[in-house]
DNA sequence: GCCAACGTTGGC
DNA sequence: GCCAACGTTGGC
């Protein structure tokens, strides 16, 4: 079962909002390589949830409660979206410099490719986040 | 607030 | 189809 990442702005929509709604259709993502990416979303996949701006850390886990559909709100008509719900909230949020500190997370998108909005996150690096935000 | 990185657009 | 100009994202 592959595991992804999701960015969000938190002003615009947090995990906060996402635990008060239940789920949500996460929608809205333009970039062609996020939507290959979200095109390969299956029932059940989970997902890192990723504040940017000021926050810049892992806040929570998702998981995918449905088959990619189509993004009835995007300009382009293949554009698709996913329906998530929160799972919880991680013990502490994992931030982006410890994230960045750590070798072990040098090759992934969230490192090397600052814009990409929807990534994979090998299951190795999976278990290193979760590990980490059970720590101090 | 700045700017690097990257995506998109449009003139040729 | 190339590429310069421009827009956007997100870390700093």
């Amino acid at each position: 079962m592959p595991h992804w990442l999701l960015k969000t702005e938190p002003s615009e929509y947090s995990y906060d909002d996402l635990e008060r709604d239940g789920s949500t259709l996460w929608n809205g993502i333009s970039n062609a390589l996020a939507q290959k990416h979200l095109r390969t979303f299956q029932l059940g996949d989970r997902a890192f949830l990723y504040h940017t701006g000021k926050e810049k850390a892992i806040v929570g886990i998702v998981e995918v409660t449905g088959p990619p559909e189509a993004d009835s709100d995007a300009e382009n008509d293949k554009a698709v979206a996913v329906r998530v719900k929160a799972v919880k909230r991680l013990p502490r949020p994992v931030i982006l410099a410890e994230i960045k500190a750590d070798p072990a997370f040098a090759e992934w998108e969230l490192v090397k490719q600052a814009r990409l909005s929807v990534m994979p996150c090998p299951a190795t690096l999976w278990k290193k986040v979760v590990s980490l935000s059970k720590g101090a």
